[in-house]
DNA sequence: ATTAACCCTATCGGTTTAATAGGAATTACA
DNA sequence: TGTAATTCCTATTAAACCGATAGGGTTAAT
């Protein structure tokens, strides 16, 4: 399940990606608009910006902005700040590698080959999608 | 995240898929073999006898068997009776669908269209693997 | 009768999620 | 210079879910 969080984040930079003029976009706007718990949205772009999507602007007249172009804004990236792992099990993670406690022998798992195809699936679809795509028309 | 519970019913699945003679599996040998507690083993099991995978023989001797060919056992089916969705976010769930709370017109929603693309993804392998290709060298 | 196995219900501790609370720091602008 | 608007920071909470365990009931082979 896509958690709360990436959900707003999502919509969120979809709708910042949208507005865009010069002046940075406001929380009690972006929360309004969209029908998100406007404290829980600000953790959310605080995260975001933690991690170099957004930039902000302090005071009166503040507000979040892209860093980057939309079309340079990949959702692999996205989707791992805001929702972690983009695999299912971590023995298939690209970026969160675990070792499972169980299995002696992760080619001989039928689990780990079904993930393996999963993430696959998945990632195409991510590195192929941009914050550009989720906003145009 | 894939559960546990999914993880275990799919690797007792597969076991049973392996070893199937003509006599029952029992579950303390399948907890053994796989590592898997064998309380929570048992609930798991009981779902997927309940959901028609699985037949049961009760008492001494007794133990699990399947009741399909495993190239009959597709994964979108199973996954569906473990894990539940196959789908990210139940409004592009074709099985549990539910409305968005928020989103006054689907069609209009960036993480909507995402998230079909992603539930295609997935479908698309899940359709494609039976557990027969699971149990497979 | 005894034993081995599945079957059923209940419970529990831990973690995560989603949200809220309260204020501190910063900036625009009158 | 003061006030309002806004981001920033820390802490807390209520609810849900997950993984596992407990304890016994029922069934069937020998």
């Amino acid at each position: 399940m896509l958690s709360k969080k990436t959900k707003y984040g999502l919509k969120a930079l979809t709708y910042i990606a949208r507005v865009e003029g010069d002046a940075p976009v406001q929380v009690s706007e972006i929360a309004a608009s969209e029908k998100i718990p406007q404290k829980f949205l600000e953790s959310i772009l605080t995260s975001l910006r933690k991690s170099g999507f957004l930039g902000s602007k302090k005071g009166k007249h503040g507000g979040y902005y892209l860093r980057k172009d939309p079309s340079e804004i990949l959702m692999t990236e996205v989707m791992r700040i805001l929702e972690g792992p983009i695999a299912m099990v971590p023995c298939v993670s690209l970026n969160f590698y675990e070792k499972c406690d169980d299995c002696p022998d992760e080619n001989e798992c039928s689990v780990h080959k079904l993930m393996i195809q999963v993430r696959d699936s998945t990632l195409n679809v991510f590195r192929n999608t941009t914050l550009a795509d989720l906003s145009g028309s």
